[in-house]
DNA sequence: CGAGAGTTTGAGGGCCGTCAAGGTTTGTGG
DNA sequence: CCACAAACCTTGACGGCCCTCAAACTCTCG
């Protein structure tokens, strides 16, 4: 039997909602308010959770910011409920990884709806990344048993929806652990003092992100941003610091990254250091080519593409238009298409 | 009893030594030419080669050159054979890290005088690191076994001293393991195409040099040099491994090491990307400040600098003269002593 | 269709790399 | 111990790269 929370103040919505949802079937827990919310959402783990906005004390926003720290509680769905006065703060709500709303007052079918909606979807992730987990060959060096597993770690573990520009975890954090890519995309960057941005990572599914954090130290030293809506899966610290400690096979596989991460790291910094701004571009497009299938077109917006290869976003329009003129790259809208990897490859200094 | 080896094609010479050192007690074994001296070395492992320079095929620079490269015979002390003639030649072999040399006709005082005294220093190199080697503290974090056995196998490693200036590995080189700085300083940099120097390292008594080399390919991807007179210990490659693969304790130290190594880096990146000559010049003198004992004056060349600020090396000069003016350090000759760290690192960008 | 974000293009100027020359230190040989 | 060479360091002049500021243009979305 599924377990659903509801955390709103007003106590006529409250029962009525609970009611509903007991006679359907499911488990309720309720909340009056925010603070006790997050407690029992953390205490019973339930499956779905229902949360207003306007409360008093800990609001609404609050509740899915505390629970979304949370390894246990961040990948449980959460739905707000919310008047119809409040629409224009929705996009907030959702934009922080809530996963559906619901505008008060609302009857039953719409409700039950979208529990149901949202609870199916869940399963259905679950189930789909756990077949695409089995084949991960990333950590797949062979038939040992720290990397099975992690591997049935990572297939028990659930599922959390991330939307374009959500941040995963900030500069500063405390690292909850490493977070796996499913799918879509997540850079982790670095701010200057005078708000400039360098990216520092650019990760794809099947990647691992944040294992440095982990490993140096109780912050984090970058900030996590999906690139467009993703999927990825927390391990939490302790396991992994478990895992680890356990089996060998899994360190050296984490070595393994982070030796190649250096290298790549050294690679970049020779550049700053030393290349003219069109070397650094015609990098930047043939790392995108790698990354996303080769001799496709790539959507990429100047500001990103100006936070990697360390520039000023004109720069990047500049040097883009100049490829273009030389028959290098190809543009259409904002997409780039790489015409003549060899010479990109060649560009001198 | 003592292995000695010697490589020498004229036959009086080789016969005449051998006798004398035979004499001595020393077992002796003897090549004719370079090649076959090579090989002896590998198989036999004497614990001292003398080798004349000019030989047919194989030459005493080859000799050297080969044996340097095996993790085995790297630490052997080695004395080259050398024709008045030859004198100016010999800056190269020492600088290639040959131990001493004997300018021929050498009579038996000398040569057994050049050989006690290098065996000698051998062994009090090995018996006063092995005593500070029991005390590193960056890999004893606790009572692991693991840790114990690293240890362990350091104690038991030759020691091998480094010439200012001579290479520990090149770029492109096959890595034979990790090596364990002693005493001096090691730098490890890239070359651009340009023959531009970066350093992307800087490592004193108890670092690691060489562990990305090892873990991330077959290939090195920077160059390490002395920066001084050093003494580092190499720990071969399959050693290495095999405690990795044993010990998941180890695994983590180096774990560690690399994940602070990614942070350092990116650090730099966002520096080299955004940050102006000033502020990158302020952050290396206090990263050297640090490294060197605190509020002490250092030497280091302006093309060092320039190494590891990524400018030119005119720059670094009058950045200096900058910093002198405004009183934020102090010179006498090329050493620098900071004056005042705190306004350096509040170094406006 | 208007607002707003994102992108492109232009003008101007400062930072810093390059070239060059002169000064200082270090090392070597007589 | 001195002289000389070589390496290293400093200072100056100059110019190009690229950042900043500003304005026009394009695309997306309500």
């Amino acid at each position: 039997m599924k377990k659903i929370l509801i955390i709103e103040d007003n106590s006529d919505i409250r029962e009525g909602t609970a009611e509903i949802l007991e006679l359907s079937g499911y488990q309720v827990l309720k909340a009056v308010n925010g603070k006790t919310g997050v407690d029992l959402a953390l205490s019973q783990r339930p499956d779905l959770i229902l949360c207003d906005i306007m409360m008093p004390e800990l609001d609404g926003y609050g509740v899915l910011y505390l629970l979304s720290k949370s390894p246990d509680s961040s990948a449980i769905p959460f739905i707000f409920l919310t008047a119809k006065a409040e629409r224009l703060d929705l996009r907030k709500g959702m934009e922080m990884g809530a996963d559906d709303y619901l505008t008060k007052p609302f009857d039953g079918m719409e409700l039950l709806h979208a529990i149901e909606c949202r609870l199916q979807k869940q399963e259905k992730l679950a189930s789909y990344y756990s077949r695409s987990l089995f084949n991960l060959e990333t950590l797949a060096s062979g038939h040992l048993r720290g990397t099975a597993e992690l591997k049935a770690l990572i297939a028990g573990r659930k599922i959390r929806q991330i939307k374009k520009k959500q941040v995963l975890y900030y500069e500063g954090d405390e690292p909850q652990g490493i977070y796996l890519v499913l799918e879509g995309g997540i850079k982790t960057f670095k701010l200057t003092e005078d708000g400039r941005e360098l990216m520092t990572g650019l990760y794809k599914p099947e990647d691992y992100v944040g294992i440095n954090g982990l490993l140096v130290a109780d912050v984090q030293a970058e900030t996590a941003q999906a690139l467009e809506d993703s999927a990825v899966c927390l391990l939490p610290k302790e396991m992994i610091m478990n895992l680890l400690t356990r089996y060998p096979d899994i360190s050296q596989q984490f070595l393994k990254i982070l030796a190649n991460d250096i290298r790549e790291k050294e690679d970049q910094l020779l550049q700053f250091a030393y290349q003219s701004v069109r070397k650094r571009m015609s990098q930047v497009l043939l790392r995108l080519q790698t990354q996303f299938a080769p001799a496709e077109e790539f959507n990429i917006s100047r500001d990103e593409l100006a936070a990697m290869a360390g520039m000023a976003t004109e720069t990047v329009s500049r040097t883009l238009t100049d490829f273009k003129d030389e028959g290098l790259i190809g543009r259409q809208g904002s997409g780039i298409r790489i015409l003549d990897g060899a010479r990109l490859q060649k560009m001198k200094n």
